[in-house]
RNA sequence: CGGGGUGUAACGCAGCCUGGUAGCGUGCCUGCUUUGGGAGCAGGAUGUCGGGAGUUCGAAUCUCUCCACCCCGACCA
């Protein structure tokens, strides 16, 4: 290829909408155009990385022994009022209606369409298992769409779907997709974690994540540094203290703490440490109120207050109720004297402990040195509602957690039979019982990997792509292509020497000044390059340097061709 | 959705407070020179100043309104 038959587009500065450095140099290395907010253009160079992923996707998933298909884009109505999510999914999904007023969704994810599939096409345990997948656009109308193609509404994703006779075979085929997906991150070079997760919105059993690390990810990962443990924060068990409650020591103590409303505020003036005081929270379930407690360096975990029986679904409360409740400001809120209505929820780290400060429900005071069993009643539940972090023991027993942060680019889970029931997915078995299929789904976010990828690796120049993700792997950078006949006779040669044994080579043939034709070629990131000069090519020698190189080598121009067996 | 911010040339920005008919850098086009790290000189093109309404002799600038985009958003009780 040649940049003169090509499009390459790059700018000095990035748009100032973006943030984050993948967000950036996707930008200006000319790979995406934004449309509009969440939708963006693939261009040639993008399209060509976006293309290598699938690719290696593909591979993968047909050597799993998946079968691939292609789902339309837009779904009837119909089958997700039969799955009841026509509702529930909510607004994320988006909603149109045909001219005669029918209404349909741009698919946001596929279960309904390939439960569809299946529950016409299978009929017998003999046709079981199958594993389907496409690779496709879906459409998702996030809240707030961001970081370029990283949270997009409009995104590429390869979604897989597997059928069971089978509990068991499900969970073979779940480890086999397991594996297959560290293959694939594996292969497209990229360092990631499989963690284990919540199955959120789309319901079933097991369920895994996997993770680019970045620094810039949106998700927090726990991981042991003893074992092989690693789950998302939304998800670890924050395990009960070591030790145990100590004997109160102190006597409860009100002390005026006047417009110090945090537990950060409230121990820097006390002079305490800040894992000595509680932090209460009031919550609500339809009319009923709760009140959680956590230490005051700990976090509130949301998804784990969901999970206590009778909290599902939960708000805070508004300042209104409030004070309607317990007579008191926000800010100075706390367990003891409260009202007999009001259900006392305390995490197991605050259940162990003795001595504590928390909120005296008296506007501008606080309490001290208070006790469970002496100044107030032990709380009526203790619940693990935090987060995890770094330094908790790990929930497996071996050694402690650590944190990280991660891109979320893949997800599998077992849905078990959820859809199959819904929608009467049904076989008939051995002894001829109809029974609902076992299902599994496998999630591969494809353009969010170009991304991730960017985003772990970058230097001052531009990107570092993984060899198995560049768009070329090879540039041909000749200084003085249309004036020295030499250089260009000798650029052309190589190029399609290059070209013709299979090696995706660039041909820069803009007659740019080096430095452009060099910026340009790191910033779009290029691993290697042959640098072709009348300087060199006097001694029968040209230059070569990779990527990550601060530096060229001189080499022969004769050896170009072991370099080609190199690359091979 | 709530809060904050920004919309001026392809990109980055100034001008707005204090109203007087739009500018800088980069990029783009032409010519000459140059050619090993984003060239130099000379010449040139490009703007519904986000849209609409209003105030005014006069609006990028003031007012109202709509739109788009960006950032933050459990709580810190």
């Amino acid at each position: 290829m040649r940049t003169s038959q090509f499009f390459i587009s790059t700018l000095k500065e990035a748009p100032s909408e973006a943030e984050l450095v993948s967000h950036k140099l996707m930008l200006r290395a000319g790979l995406i155009r934004k449309l509009g907010s969440g939708l963006y253009t693939w261009m040639p160079l993008g399209l060509r990385v976006l293309r290598k992923v699938e690719s290696i996707v593909r591979e993968e998933m047909n050597r799993a022994g998946a079968v691939e298909l292609l789902m339309p884009a837009v779904q009837p109505a119909e089958l997700w009022q039969e799955s009841g999510r026509w509702e529930q999914f909510g607004p994320q999904m988006l909603k149109i209606k045909d001219r005669h007023e029918r209404d349909f969704c741009f698919g946001p994810t596929h279960e309904e369409v390939i439960t569809d599939i299946a529950r016409r096409e299978i009929r017998s345990y003999r046709q079981l298992p199958l594993n389907f997948y496409q690779i496709q656009t879906k459409f998702r109308d996030e809240i707030r769409p961001r970081f370029g193609v990283m949270r997009a509404r409009e995104f590429v994703m390869k979604d897989a779907y597997s059928f069971h006779a089978g509990a068991q075979d499900l969970e073979r085929e779940y480890r086999n997709m397991y594996e297959t997906y560290a293959r694939i991150f594996s292969r497209l070079g990229l360092k990631f974690r499989a963690v284990a997760a919540d199955t959120g919105a789309i319901g079933g059993t097991g369920s895994h994540e996997f993770h680019v690390l970045a620094e810039s990810g949106e998700d927090a990962i726990a991981y042991s540094t003893a074992s092989e443990y690693a789950a998302n924060v939304e998800l670890a068990e924050a395990v009960a203290p070591v030790k145990t409650r100590g004997p109160a020591t102190q006597k409860m103590q009100k002390v005026p703490t006047p417009g110090k409303t945090t537990c950060e505020e409230v121990t820097a003036m006390l002079g305490l440490p800040l894992p000595q005081s509680v932090k209460a929270l009031a919550v609500m379930h339809e009319e009923q109120m709760f009140m959680l407690l956590v230490r005051g360096d700990h976090q509130l975990n949301e998804t784990k207050v969901t999970k206590i029986p009778g909290l599902n679904p939960f708000r805070f409360a508004t300042e209104k109720e409030i004070e309607a409740r317990i007579a008191c400001r926000p800010g100075y809120i706390g367990p003891v004297g409260l009202a007999k209505e009001i259900t006392v929820i305390a995490d197991r780290s605050v259940a162990a402990m003795n001595d504590f400060t928390c909120g005296a429900n008296e506007e501008g005071y606080h309490l001290t040195g208070v006790n469970f069993g002496r100044d107030l009643a032990e709380p009526a539940l203790v619940a693990d509602i935090r987060n995890a972090v770094a330094g908790d023991p790990s929930p497996d027993g071996k050694g402690r957690l650590e944190i990280c942060r991660g891109i979320e680019v893949g997800h599998i889970f077992q849905l078990g039979s959820k859809y199959s029931e819904a929608m009467k997915a049904t076989f008939l078995d051995e002894s001829g019982k109809a029974q609902a299929m076992e299902m599994g789904c496998y999630g591969i976010g494809v353009s969010r990997i170009v991304a991730a990828a960017v985003e772990q690796g970058n230097d001052g120049r531009g990107i570092v792509w993984p060899l198995p993700m560049a768009p070329f792997q090879l540039a041909i950078a000749p200084i003085g292509y249309r004036k020295n006949a030499e250089v260009r006779n000798v650029a052309d040669r190589l190029h399609d020497e290059f070209q013709s044994a299979g090696i995706e080579v660039l041909l820069d043939d803009r007659d740019e000044r080096p430095g452009v034709m060099f910026a340009d070629l790191e910033l779009i990131g290029i691993p290697r390059r042959i640098i072709i000069g009348e300087r060199g090519l006097k001694d029968g020698k040209v230059e070569y340097q990779e990527r990550a190189d601060t530096s060229a080598r001189v080499i022969e121009l004769q050896s170009a061709p072991d370099l080609l067996e190199s690359m091979l």
